[in-house]
DNA sequence: GCACATTTATG
DNA sequence: ATAAATGTG
């Protein structure tokens, strides 16, 4: 974009070099793409900085910081190894890259794929656009134990629960690639035409924000090992035991690692796989459940780009259209409340706190948040998913996809959705509601009657599970920290007396219940009756021939604010009547001005009523952990550029997939197996496969065909097993 | 030790 | 809901 294309010829000394194109990748081990490059005499290695191409999906701060660091290390590995890293900034990948193309002298292109929507987009538009310049251009698995596509049921049918999924990886007749060592040396290609860009990850506030990080976190790639080696030789013994408590350092903090590639999931893989053959020869039976259990959450990495790959867009849709008249509540209170851990539930405030100060929550907190989020507030799953996105250090966006649809029950194979996953400690029998399979896959066109509904006499609540003393919730709610643990997780049953001996004033110091526990229950109940009505007018409707759309899928890309009634002031009350509105839809996500981001102007149209709504005090100021001060505004300017490009992700796509159209059509199927060098990846096929009949109407709940996909024409001309990108 | 009840885990 | 694990008499 920027002056630079020197024209034509030139390049590195004698023939042409190899471009090896670095994005969530950034290590020198186990990278078939370098080992490529390598393989083909001199190398550029290059890693472009385009964020306004994520869109929605621009990075966050944290993210931002990681990466920064990460990209540091990685360069200075490539210099060990003779080379360095180019950086560019660009706004547009594809066209850098052909620019890096005409400096350098190029001939051949090699990356390792990604595998969320927009990569999967662009990068066959970058395969496109090069090969037709006469570059050779060729991708690599490097990302994945298997390739998508490899993993299929019997009928050739890509699995839709992950246990299935998860055991046929376990069981394929070939193992994962064994992890490829680094490259000894690496030959630069010539890149005294190609100058390398400064690239900012973070302003001035940011930095401080940013600036506790480091005590906590150590990115890239050999930091990444030592923590993979760590791991191994301690807490993975223990994990199973210990996965459950919310406070302790027994998970492996891999997943930042391996969310920009520091390390390749192979080489944990194969590693663990050793403990796996040591622990069972010396019968150490707590030791292998432990291993299953951590391979299991490698596997739902990996099924989260499976799934993704499969429906590209599942970041953005319910898979299941089962809850497409689900009446969710659009309430930017209760959702600050959520942000800001101000809910009146203590684990779910301790934990959005947590996240508020580090960037990280545990696994299990992760639920137990999400759960509060779309069962008791009732908010739509993507404004969770995106805060989530902004603020954890190792935001995915396909395992973030994948773990916001499971909790709100849109896949086949989610918790149902109308099981309150009460937060509340409580030795009590609440009672609480669970349908049947809430309409699972099968058939989504049933009638609501098959709905079974059960009382379970008693339920112990997840919370207790997670942190029995309490010790957590203390921790990061400090001013429950006198509370007694009796009385830790649920203070508006603590007798007044016991509250004035702790300190706390429900409602003024620490408040109380957003939404009680029953009024919930029966919001939900009340909810989910409305939906079926919504449902069965929708089906009259449609059977009179009168089918008004509602719901369509367009109506996803509304932004925000645009036609939400904003509830400002709203204080967390306790048994306040939902007033609020619901709507049939999903939505964008609200503006975040208030809790992490305090960026007050932005989003003038969204946070005009709420100018000093956030005067309080917004971040636990005394919690007794290093915790960076949260008071800095972070990224305005991202921020308005996310909300600006907002509809812009869903262009990106369509364009990429229309452009996707005319890649060369190859048989693949299976004999793509294990081809190392050089990946076709074919994509996957709604309309050649029954498989679709699933997920029948994304977002529609009527049986109507009328799918993501049909709506979005272009998208039919990837229809088949057929490639994406082309091995040069 | 066995029949039955309760709890737990479920991606 | 359902199965598996665990607890109780």
């Amino acid at each position: 974009m920027s002056g630079g294309g020197g024209g034509g010829g030139g390049g590195g000394g004698g023939g042409g070099c190899s471009i090896v194109w670095f994005r969530r990748d950034l290590r020198v081990e186990d990278s078939p793409a370098l080992a490529a490059g390598v393989r083909a005499g001199a190398v550029v290695a290059v890693f472009i900085w385009a964020p306004e191409e994520e869109g929605y999906y621009y990075p966050g701060r944290v993210s931002r910081w990681w990466l920064k660091h990460s990209l540091a290390l990685f360069d200075s590995s490539l210099r060990n190894l003779g080379t360095s890293l180019i950086t560019k900034r660009s706004t547009d990948t594809v066209s850098t890259l052909l620019e890096i193309v005409k400096s350098t002298g190029a001939t051949q292109l090699f990356f390792n794929h990604l595998y969320d929507p927009l990569s999967l987009v662009r990068d066959q538009r970058a395969k496109e656009v090069l090969t037709a310049q006469g570059i050779a251009v060729r991708s690599f698995n490097a990302d994945l134990l298997y390739k998508p596509w490899e993993v299929h049921d019997d009928q050739g049918h890509p699995f839709t629960i992950f246990e299935a999924f998860w055991e046929r990886c376990l069981s394929m007749p070939y193992d994962p690639e064994a992890p490829l060592l680094p490259p000894k040396r690496i030959t630069s290609g010539d890149v005294s035409r190609c100058p390398s860009d400064t690239l900012i990850f973070e302003d001035e506030l940011e930095k401080g924000s940013n600036a506790l990080l480091a005590r906590t976190w150590s990115p890239g790639w050999s930091n990444a090992d030592k923590a993979l080696t760590t791991f191994i030789n301690g807490p993975l013994t223990e994990y199973s035991k210990n996965r459950r408590k919310a406070d302790s350092a027994t998970t492996s903090f891999l997943s930042p690692h391996l969310h920009f590639g520091e390390v390749s999931v192979r080489k944990v893989f194969h590693l663990v796989r050793i403990k796996q053959v040591l622990w069972a020869n010396e019968g150490n039976k707590a030791g292998e459940e432990s291993v299953n259990l951590f391979l299991k959450s490698i596997g739902l990495r990996e099924y989260s780009r499976y799934m993704s790959f499969n429906h590209p867009y599942s970041h953005e849709r319910p898979l299941l259209g089962h809850l497409k008249f689900f009446p969710w509540v659009m309430d930017e209170g209760y959702f600050k409340a959520w942000r800001q851990g101000r809910t009146g539930y203590p684990l779910v405030d301790a934990g959005m706190r947590e996240l508020w100060a580090t960037g990280w929550l545990h696994d299990r907190i992760r639920v137990v948040v999400s759960s509060f989020f779309v069962k008791v507030l009732q908010l739509p799953w993507r404004w969770g998913m995106k805060y989530f996105w902004d603020t954890l250090l190792d935001a995915d966006l396909e395992s973030d996809a994948l773990g916001w649809q499971y909790i709100s029950g849109t896949l086949p194979d989610s918790r149902e959705f109308d099981c309150i996953d009460n937060p509340q400690v409580d030795d009590s029998s609440e009672c609480f509601v669970s349908a049947s399979k809430f309409c699972s896959c099968a058939d989504v066109q049933d009638s609501p009657t098959n709905f079974v509904w059960t009382l379970k006499p008693s339920f112990h609540f997840e919370g207790y599970k997670f942190d029995p003393n309490g010790e957590y919730v203390r921790r990061w709610l400090p001013e429950l920290a006198r509370l007694p643990t009796e009385w830790i997780h649920h203070p508006w049953n603590a007798p007044e007396s016991v509250l004035q001996a702790a300190g706390i004033e429900l409602g003024s110091n620490y408040p109380s219940p957003i939404v009680e526990i029953d009024a919930a229950k029966a919001r939900l109940q009340e909810a989910l009756s409305e939906m079926w009505q919504q449902e069965a007018d929708s089906r009259a409707a449609f059977e009179n021939g009168t089918d008004e759309g509602l719901g369509d899928s367009e109506s996803m890309l509304i932004a925000f604010p645009t036609d939400i009634q904003m509830d400002l002031d709203h204080e967390p009350e306790r048994n306040n009547n939902p007033t609020t509105v619901r709507r049939y839809e999903d939505q964008m996500v609200p503006s975040m001005t208030s809790s992490l981001l305090r960026v007050e102007e932005e989003e003038t149209s969204l946070d005009l009523q709420n100018p000093v709504a956030d005067s309080r005090a917004e971040v636990p100021r005394n919690v007794n952990v290093n915790q960076e001060p949260r008071r800095e505004a972070i990224n305005q300017g991202n921020v308005q550029m996310v909300q600006r490009n907002a509809t812009m992700t869903q262009v990106n796509v369509l364009t990429g997939l229309q452009n996707a159209e005319d890649s060369t059509a190859e048989s693949s199927g299976s004999s793509i197996r294990r081809e190392r060098d050089g990946d076709v990846v074919p994509v996957w096929s709604p309309s050649t496969s029954s498989y679709s009949e699933q997920f029948v109407g994304e977002e529609n709940g009527i049986g109507t065909s009328s799918s993501y996909l049909q709506r979005h024409p272009h998208s039919h001309q990837l229809l088949n097993w057929r490639q994406l990108s082309q091995t040069g």
